[in-house]
DNA sequence: ATAAATATTGACCGATTGGTCATTTTTGAC
DNA sequence: GTCAAAAATGACCAATCGGTCAATATTTAT
């Protein structure tokens, strides 16, 4: 069926968007099906024809923001082989999607805990990176384990308070520039090195577009 | 105790410590008072004679090792003005705990997300080392919100990889040295005294007997 | 236009939960 | 040892939840 109804996506769609709402809101814990469902403008039974569970909808949710982050930085890092540079591009992607789509940045701290853990597989990116400085003599840490944890922290950390709800801060953009200058001055990057790598990246995702 | 027994705290004792076991497992929400009482192994009518309800057990859990930290904290800097000596010990107090008492780590962490939140009352301190640290010319950042931010999101990021069961580290205690480290450096701190700042608190937290 | 296929609906059910309370057990002052 | 107060018990209840499904509405193919 090429011209299939879209209904469907539609209505799968609506309740991805209540959810992404109600998540940031209050958790997938607090969160009843009928709460969702009603939040949608949807029957609760249609629910179970889009998704198993409630488990279901929040990987799907999850996993739709991780992949459109990575294929992001996938892209920007392309062809980039100096590992500052690779480094900032992550670092200001992630926190410009705070402050272009706070609801759904919220939604994903709360629903992928787990995206502290320096471990798991939406972090590769930054363990490859820090390797990869550390190794070129970018930056100098006093381990790649304890940089990556660090980095990680204070990445989520800046995430965390940019999309808070109810407290905008007066420059969004520059205080992320901040944050990833402070970030690179901890992996041993000179102060007005780090201070132009953060302002480059930050500027540039300032003039994109996002989804 | 003139009027209280002793039967009384042992039971609001088993209580707590069942729920800090649990917490740190699952989370407060995934609780259920049956299951609270059951490990406890108490009668679930007993749980309402010591807590109003879920919440008020949170907040009991939550408050009691927010008062353990603080406490020592502000013992360890007493008479100290070195903002730098002062930051480190509030840092590598956290990062103590959180070798020594898991569990309880833990717990802290699902119980208060908001620890992340760099305007509550528990990260005060900090807030007040890092601006007279920068009056004093001892840190240089870009902000002080931002380095405040950054801050507590690398030391939360290393409590949790710190306090993560079945995965331990080798050497916690030389983890912990190096992400502080790190964090000094962010902060603008030399490198060289920035490792030794950080072995000084860690050392002295590592010979100190923890409750 | 019509029928088959698909999507949506919402009433319904069993299980679980937070919270109550009459009863029993324990404590400690005398 | 006695007894009143405090603590602990566990059966019980009303409310809510996740999940089902027969009935209905909508879309697609012919």
């Amino acid at each position: 069926m090429p011209r299939a109804s879209r209904k469907r996506a539609r209505t799968r769609g609506e309740l991805v968007a209540a959810a992404e709402r109600l998540v940031a809101q209050r958790g997938l814990d607090a969160l009843s099906i009928d709460e969702i469902t009603e939040a949608a403008d949807v029957a609760k039974g249609t629910f179970y024809t889009h998704f198993q569970d409630k488990d279901d909808l929040a990987n799907a949710i999850a996993g739709q923001i991780r992949m459109e982050l990575e294929a992001r930085i996938t892209s920007l890092n392309a062809g980039v082989s100096d590992a500052g540079l690779r480094m900032v591009n992550g670092l200001s992607t992630v926190l410009s999607f705070a402050i272009h789509q706070p609801v759904r940045a919220r939604a994903m701290i709360r629903l992928i805990p787990s995206a502290a853990d320096p471990d798991m597989p939406i972090n590769a990116g930054i363990r490859r990176d820090m390797a990869r400085g550390v190794d070129s003599g970018v930056f100098q840490v006093p381990s790649v384990g304890a940089a990556v944890v660090a980095t990680i922290g204070a990445i989520m950390s800046a995430l965390i308070r940019l999309s808070q709800p109810g407290r905008p801060i007066d420059d969004p953009h520059g205080f992320a520039t901040q944050v990833i200058e402070i970030v690179l001055a901890g992996l041993g990057v000179g102060r007005r090195e780090a201070q132009r790598l953060a302002s480059i990246a930050m500027n540039s995702r300032r003039k994109e577009t996002e989804t």
